[in-house]
DNA sequence: CGACACATGTAACACGTTACATGATTTG
DNA sequence: CAAATCATGTAACGTGTTACATGTGTCG
């Protein structure tokens, strides 16, 4: 979802056609975030099939630098996404929090271990982004913008590693019972919450 | 990627079959991750097709509760899975990021009214999240860890929205000369770096 | 019986990725 | 001319979503 606002935005500057929206995205995010070709024009595609974006095959032809323009539609579901928080029930997977609830419970899985080798890796990462950031980030606003975002998030899952480090050595999971979630289908019928939150859309 | 492995993960327990993967799957993330059922059935699919997991059809009859198992191929998977970093070259396209950054750009908009919208809404997510830690995350580790995880992830936004607002603030964007990045295309090639971070994988 | 739940599947779609095919234009 | 670059597309696949179709078993 978030590309397809994204080329409609380049477009509320003025007509441009695909290679140049790909370059112009990339140049945005400071060339941190690639996106290839293709999903720009089969985005295009979609966008023009929904009326949110005119291109200039009006006169037959299909010339190179094949112009788009954004329409009174496009331009009034851009402003909406704007200010529109995205639905944050439920939270997305996190694929290494998935990893440490399952090397909870596989056998012969040391989490604890499996928790240090990912932290290694993020603290590495993390010095990465930072010695762009010092050397690059000054002069590029998009880029320092970015590789901010990217650290911040860093730090937040570094620091949660830490957080589960600190629950599972100290306690080893007193409410799991296995019993209770591993029987194949006794189980007395709990009346399943399915947590969601709720927040004004 | 990440609910292949889950219910990897989940078989490597012992055989299980379609329904009751689902259901200690959203056992196992505190009924906050839900996952649709025919996602399961495809990802089993999918798994056996690759040798990872086997099932019960070898009699032919398809019976209802058919049963899959892990095979010795699949648990080597799933333990390199443990023990290997995300690939994090190059990190993923967020979405709110990408809203700052390109109303920016976009003409009649006010980036940092932009920003507070989406800030007051994390707050307000974050305290509903905390609600839910402090009354049912005592009994429940699973359960724990995913709100953690999800605390520790919207501070980290806000306090990126906060240093973007300080940027955007102080500094109406000196580096942005627009005719740089926006001219249809008679930019003088500047030798196009496409950041990507390397760390041994 | 009829309603409900369990259980397995399929179809259609959105979005993303990689790879390939096809022209047009520039340049050595 | 030949090769490289610019530009537009398509195909195949993976993953995720929603919705529907189809059986089977249980229980009032």
């Amino acid at each position: 979802m978030s590309v397809r606002h994204a080329l409609l935005a380049l477009l509320s500057e003025g007509p441009k056609y695909g290679l140049q929206l790909r370059e112009e995205f990339e140049a945005r995010t400071g060339e941190v975030w690639p996106l290839n070709v293709g999903q720009v024009y089969t985005t295009l595609q979609r966008l023009e099939r929904d009326g949110l974006v005119e291109s200039d095959d009006d006169d037959g032809q299909d010339g190179p630098q094949k112009g788009f323009r954004i329409t009174t539609a496009g331009a009034t579901e851009l402003a909406g996404w704007l200010r529109t928080p995205p639905d944050m029930s439920s939270p997305p997977r996190d694929e290494l929090v998935m990893k440490v609830l399952v090397a909870l419970r596989v056998p012969g899985t040391d989490v604890r271990d499996v928790i240090q080798v990912h932290r290694r890796y993020l603290v590495q990462l993390m010095q990465q982004w930072t010695r762009i950031k010092e050397s690059e980030a000054e002069s590029d606003m998009s880029l320092a913008l970015v590789v901010d975002a990217e650290l911040f998030r860093l730090d937040a899952v570094v620091r949660w590693l830490d957080a589960a480090d600190g629950r599972i050595k100290r306690g080893a999971d007193p409410s799991a019972d296995p019993r209770a979630t591993t029987t194949t289908g006794t189980t007395p019928a709990v009346p399943k919450v399915r947590r969601r939150i709720g927040a004004r859309r």
